[in-house]
Formats: structure tokens, C-alpha cells, sequence
DNA sequence: TAGATGCATAGG
DNA sequence: CTATGCATCTAG
């Protein structure tokens, strides 16, 4: 009898009969009967004393088979278990993450290959006379190959086979892996990056779990750095999983990689077919794949050798993982090398706060790259003050910035306007009777698109036509656009530079994230004068030629009742302004804002990295937010937002008296339509995470259960555990 | 989580 | 009377 844990919403192990013929050892990944189904599970370890092996014996039933995958090793399983205590989910949902290459558990098909096996054809036409002097050397070939070498379509193949010319052979699809170089493409570093890279390789020889905090300004040449930690990796025969935010995980990054390794490494993100997801799984999980460069998920890999964790743009909001399971990718990752007992490295221009607390209080070591690489130059920060510098009436680009595009441009060079806000305009309203265009369910604004003409909601989704006359007072042509957006900025580019050859980027342009990241390509190989576009252009492709950017609204998000709303905006304009100028040329940003005297936006301009952190710190440490405070978010989801709300009510009435509970109201965290059902946040405070965690479960468990249809998952902020 | 079950409602 | 939709329960 042993314990199994099974991939769904069950957070104990169930006990299953082990039969004689089959080999099971803690770890092994077996197929269980559960219930009226068959499932995955994987044999875990039975607690101290065997008794979480407490079931009747009539209710006992037997393991279905193993699987010939190596076993998960304790360190994955402690994660595993780990994992599921800290988000507060069943342990089934974390281990469902590790489960997620299903293929990867039965051995690989194997492909069907071709070989001569007797006299030509009575008909020996062209295309088949093609085929024999492909196979001439007498070697077997797969089907699919050899047709595409004949230059034939499959069918002939298969004639050849019925006339028994050929026959199939079965072909080990067991083509070893390219394993990537570590002494291939190495690179003359720079000082500073040469002392970064010898503590990470000496942290990486010493096999020991240790954090750092690679701190470098935008292009300081941190990836050469941490490649060099990999090497050292994959040099001592371990393995290496480098994590980047999946808008980042580019053909460049790619490119780069086998630039210095001299192959590519496998590749772990949604897009990823089921067939090579199988095949890294297995790969990682042999030990025969010994770098992964993958999004959030390849942190449940069940690598056999971890020798390194390098998680790259750590401050990057896409490591927060909230639909389904809840985790933050780059807590996880820290978790993974605590039990791994490996280093991770965590790469940011702009680390997150909790980060930078971790380095400051000494859990984590700090290394520094203070400097550009190579012939890249930081821009030169500006702010434009529009109360003085005031737009034409109806226009959003102040002088300054245009004559600054203009010159640029004109010299041959590329300019970046950033925006962060998609569509039109954020507000349309009714001139006559000042009526504003609402969504019904959110209380937010609708935004208009204008090319797609519509108004639409950016928070639940909700769309109507951008009507003509106004549906309260029935005036027509009264409806006007309030406030710019991308479209808008875009249509006073064309009109400001009409021969500019520009581009207008944001996560919604019709023909997805493969468009946008051919698009985002094309203007970093210089197809493009101008680019106009939201915080996708943040990340991802170095543009060599950029020059000038302009961020248009800098305050935007800077008023947010959003209680990271400084460091957001703080690290989104330094990561989209640390865009110029990589690689030489005369960089220059301008911050166009009415509070040139922010705090955030002085450190910007002033380059005052620390001064910022520091205040941010104070700030944080005065309010009792993360990462000083506890902080956690439950999000109640209801029918309605009436339900919603009164159900945020409820649940702050009953928190524990110590506890700090914040419901925040709608126009600083709008509710949100979610498949149909409405959303709510609701922030609590405690004094330390291990109280946060217990207030949470009697939370939960004194819920109300009359509110009806409400659900509640909860979202706690990572917090450092060490 | 996903499948089974039980109950309420709609339609013929 | 069946079909359909949904809320609820449960798994070793």
C-alpha cells in the first residue's frame, strides 16, 4: 500500500495496493483508478510513522500501471508539497503543473522509416526512379524525408511499399540532442561583468543554493553574465533553466543563446507543440536536455540535475500566474533552488521591490553592473512640463517631443512613442448632456477603437458600436473622444510625419502575438521610422537604431489607487526609455508630464536608482505594504457585483480583530466581469505571513455560505521565507 | 478537477 | 415523458 497523490483538486495522498508486477519507489508516476476514471498520480512518501495511509481495505484499490519515466526525486516532491502550503491550494493542482506533458509518459512513437527491399517496379516512372536513387546508398530513410529528398509526394513511397520494392522499418526516433557548448561562443566580457560572472560560476560550483540579484542597468550585458553561470552548469554535466517573461522569449533571445552555446536550447511556453513538449519533458527529466529557456511553467519541469535557476526581467509582472493555480514564478523559482540546493539568479534593470529588500537585508547577494556594455550609452532623461509646453488644441505631442522625432527620423534614425493605454480614446462623453459611457458591469469607462468602431471595456470585455447620437439626450454628432490614446496618438503622428514609415503596436492588434512579434522584429531590423505602441514595446527586441523616445503620459498610473502603482510606472518607463541607445547613437527620452516634480519621475530623470528604491522602501515600511507588511488578496467572485460586494463586506466583518482588512471600493480596484461572474479584491494585512496564512483558511472556512454563488480564491502576495 | 447524481424546468 | 441545465457531491 502506498500513498499516491493524484493531478486534481484533492490536496491528500489517496492509498492505492502496489500489484506484484509492478515496481513502484516514492516519486514513480503510476495510472490509478479514481473514482469512475483513470488517472495520473504519482507515488508519494508516506509520513512519519506510515499513517496517512489510513483508509479501509475494502476501499483499497490497486495501481494500474508505472510508467517508464524516471521517478520525481524528493527535492521536486518537497516543492511540490511546499508549494501547495504557501498558495493555499491542493496539492493535486500543483502537481497537475508537473504533469503537463502527458505524451511524455508513454515511450515515443517510433518513426516510420523506409528501406530497399526488393527488385525495381515493373513501371519505373520518373518519380519513382527519384526515390530509388535517393535510397542508392542503401541506408533507410523515414518516409516524410525521403520524399521531401526525392522531391515526391508521400504516395509514392507507399506505391513502392504495396509493389514490395520497399518495406517499413521502424526508426529509433532517438536522435541525440544537441547539447549546448559551453566553451563555443565565449565572449570578451567587460570588467565588471567578468567579476559578476566569476561569483556566479563560483556559486554554481559550489552547488549550493544561494540567491543573487544580478543588477544592471538596461544593456549592461547581463545575459553574457548569467550564460556564463549556465556554462559553468552544463559544463559539470548539471542542468540549466533560464525563465524569461513569454513576450521576451524571442528568436533574438534564441539567436543569442546559440550565438554563445552554439545550439538552441529547448524551448518551454505555451506555443510549444505536444510533440516537443513530450520530448523536452523527457528530456529534462533523463538528464538528456541539459538547458531549458522557458515562461513561467518550465519551473515544474522535473529536471534530475538542477544546477542553476536564472530568472530573467525578475520584476516582470508576468511571473504572477493568477488564473487556475496562483504562484508567482519568481518565488517559485527561489523555492525550486532552496531544494534543488542550487543557485538562482535573478536579472533585472528594475528589481522588484521585494527583490531589492532581500538583497538590501542580505538573503540575497547583489551584483552590480553599474555601466552600459560595449558602445551603448544611457539616454539622456528629460522631462517636458505641459502646463508649459502646451499641445495645439486637440493634439497630445508637445513641441519639443516632435521636433525631436522629427530630427531623428530625418537623420536616418528611429523614434518609440510610448502610451500605455490601447484603443482611441479612455472616455467618450455626450457634449450636450455630458452623459459618459459606462460600462454596465465594471465601473469603468468604455474605451473607444476607433478603427474597430466600437466602445469597448478593457476590464470584462463588454463592446457595443460607437453609437452616433447620444443615448440619453438623443443628440447627434455630440459624442466626443477624451483623452489619448495609442489610435489617437497614432493618428497625430501621421499628420505630424506623413512620411515617416510607422507602426502602431499594443497586445490587441488584429492577428495576435505572432504578429506583433513579427512586427516588433521588423522595426528593430530598421523597416520602420516610428513606432507607436503600449508596454509591449517594454520588452522582447533590442531596436539598435533607436534614438528617441517619448513616453506621452508619464503620470499615467502614477494616480492608481494600485498599491505598486510607483514601482510599476517607475520600472515601465526606465525599462521602455533604457531602450535607446543599446548600441551607440544619440539617445534621448523625454518624459512629457503636469508633475515634473514626482518623486518617481526625479529619480528617473535624475538616474537615481537607489534614491528611488530607498523612498519606495520608506513608503512601503510606513503603510505596512509589501514587502514589509503581509498582504494578501481574496478574490470573491458572485453573480453580481451587489453579491460581490456584500460578500467583501461579510468576509472583512468576520477577519480576525489584528488583521488589517481593506475593501476597496470601485474606483480604485474596479470590479471585474470574469466569465461571466463578477470579481472582487479585497487586501488584508497581517503582521506575519504564518498568521496571514491561518487568518486565511478561518476566513475561508467562516465564509458565508448564503451569498450565493460565490467563490473565493485567494492570492497571497509572495513574501520572503527564507 | 471531472464525472455521477439528483432535481427543476421546458417542450412535445 | 424526455431532454436539458444546474448545483452538489466525491474520489483511496
Amino acid at each position: 500500500m502506498v500513498p499516491v497523490v493524484v493531478p486534481v483538486a484533492i490536496d491528500t495522498a489517496y492509498s492505492y495496493r502496489v500489484p506484484r508486477d509492478v515496481a513502484v519507489e516514492p516519486g514513480s508516476i503510476v495510472e490509478v483508478p479514481l473514482g469512475p476514471r483513470s488517472v495520473l498520480g504519482v507515488v508519494w512518501d508516506e509520513e512519519p510513522g506510515g499513517r496517512n495511509l489510513k483508509v479501509g481495505d475494502n476501499r483499497l484499490r490497486e495501481i494500474v500501471r508505472g510508467f517508464d519515466v524516471p521517478p520525481l526525486d524528493p527535492a521536486m516532491r518537497r516543492f511540490v508539497d511546499w508549494a501547495a502550503r504557501y498558495y493555499l491550494t491542493p496539492r493535486g493542482m500543483v502537481l497537475r503543473m508537473v504533469l503537463r506533458a502527458p505524451e511524455a509518459l508513454e515511450p515515443e512513437a517510433p518513426i516510420r522509416g523506409v528501406r530497399l527491399a526488393g527488385p525495381p517496379p515493373e513501371r519505373l516512372t520518373t518519380a519513382r526512379k527519384r526515390v530509388l536513387e535517393v535510397l542508392d546508398g542503401g541506408f533507410a530513410w523515414s518516409r516524410t524525408g525521403l520524399a521531401a529528398s526525392a522531391g515526391v509526394s508521400a504516395s509514392v513511397i507507399d506505391g513502392l511499399i504495396a509493389q514490395g520494392t520497399l518495406e517499413e522499418v521502424a526508426l529509433l526516433p532517438g536522435r541525440e540532442p544537441n547539447r549546448p557548448d559551453p566553451a563555443h561562443g565565449r565572449r570578451e566580457l567587460n570588467p565588471d561583468q567578468t567579476a559578476a560572472a566569476e561569483d556566479l560560476v563560483t556559486a554554481v560550483e559550489a552547488r549550493a543554493f544561494r540567491v543573487d540579484l544580478l543588477d544592471g542597468v538596461t544593456g549592461s550585458g547581463k545575459t553574457e553574465v548569467y550564460f556564463e553561470a549556465v556554462a559553468a552548469a552544463v559544463g559539470a554535466g548539471r542542468q540549466a533553466l533560464v525563465l524569461l517573461p513569454e513576450i521576451a522569449l524571442t528568436a533574438e533571445f534564441l539567436e543569442r543563446f546559440a550565438g554563445r552555446f552554439g545550439v538552441k536550447p529547448a524551448e518551454w511556453h505555451s506555443e510549444v507543440p505536444p510533440k516537443a513538449r513530450a520530448r523536452v519533458w523527457r528530456g529534462v527529466a533523463t538528464g538528456e536536455v541539459p538547458v531549458v529557456v522557458g515562461a513561467r511553467s518550465a519551473l515544474f519541469l522535473p529536471f534530475r540535475d538542477l544546477g542553476v535557476v536564472v530568472v530573467d526581467e525578475e520584476h516582470d509582472t508576468a511571473y504572477k500566474q493568477e488564473d487556475g493555480a496562483v504562484y508567482h514564478a519568481r518565488d517559485m523559482a527561489v523555492v525550486r533552488g532552496r531544494y534543488a540546493e542550487c543557485p538562482v539568479v535573478l536579472a533585472s534593470a528594475t528589481p522588484s521591490l521585494e527583490t531589492w529588500v532581500n538583497a538590501e537585508q542580505g538573503r540575497y547577494r547583489r551584483l552590480i553592473l553599474p555601466a552600459r556594455a560595449g558602445a551603448g550609452r544611457l539616454p539622456e532623461i528629460r522631462t517636458i512640463d505641459l502646463r508649459r509646453n502646451i499641445p495645439e488644441r486637440g493634439r497630445f505631442l508637445a513641441p519639443q517631443l516632435v521636433s525631436a522625432v522629427r530630427e531623428t527620423i530625418a537623420g536616418g534614425r528611429q523614434a518609440l512613442l510610448f502610451l500605455n493605454r490601447r484603443g482611441y480614446a479612455p472616455l467618450t462623453l455626450c457634449r450636450t448632456c455630458g452623459h459618459r459611457f459606462e460600462c454596465p458591469n465594471c465601473s469603468t469607462w468604455l474605451v473607444e477603437h476607433r478603427f474597430r468602431g466600437v466602445l469597448t471595456c478593457h476590464h470584462c470585455g463588454h463592446t457595443i458600436r460607437r453609437p452616433d447620437s447620444c443615448p440619453e439626450c438623443g443628440e447627434v454628432d455630440a459624442l466626443v473622444a477624451c483623452g489619448p490614446g495609442i489610435e489617437r496618438i497614432a493618428e497625430e503622428a501621421a499628420e505630424l510625419f506623413p512620411d515617416a514609415r510607422r507602426l502602431v503596436l499594443s497586445s490587441d492588434v488584429p492577428g495576435g502575438a505572432g504578429r506583433m512579434k513579427l512586427e516588433l522584429a521588423a522595426f528593430a531590423h530598421g523597416e520602420a521610422d516610428l513606432v507607436i505602441g503600449t508596454q509591449v514595446l517594454a520588452k522582447g527586441h533590442n531596436f539598435p537604431l533607436l534614438d528617441v523616445v517619448g513616453v506621452v503620459d508619464a503620470d499615467l498610473g502614477l494616480a492608481h489607487g494600485d498599491p505598486r502603482a510607483a514601482e510599476k510606472t517607475f520600472q515601465l518607463i526606465q525599462q521602455v526609455t533604457g531602450r535607446a541607445g543599446r548600441a551607440g547613437g544619440r539617445a534621448r527620452a523625454f518624459l512629457q508630464t503636469r508633475a515634473p516634480e514626482h518623486p518617481v519621475l526625479r529619480a528617473i530623470v535624475a538616474g537615481d536608482r537607489e534614491g528611488f528604491y530607498a523612498r519606495e522602501c520608506d513608503e512601503r515600511r510606513a503603510t505596512g505594504m509589501p514587502p514589509f507588511g503581509r498582504l494578501a488578496a481574496l478574490v470573491v467572485t458572485a453573480e453580481s457585483r451587489e453579491a460581490a460586494f456584500a460578500h467583501a463586506r461579510a468576509m472583512a466583518a468576520v477577519a480576525p480583530r489584528e488583521t488589517d482588512v481593506t475593501v476597496l471600493g470601485p474606483a480604485e480596484a474596479p470590479i471585474a466581469v470574469v466569465r461571466g461572474r463578477h470579481r472582487f479584491r479585497l487586501l488584508m494585512k497581517t503582521a506575519r505571513t504564518v498568521d496571514l496564512q491561518a487568518h486565511l483558511r478561518a476566513w475561508l472556512a467562516a465564509c458565508p455560505r448564503e451569498a450565493g454563488g460565490v467563490r473565493v480564491h485567494v492570492d497571497v502576495d509572495p513574501q520572503s521565507f527564507l
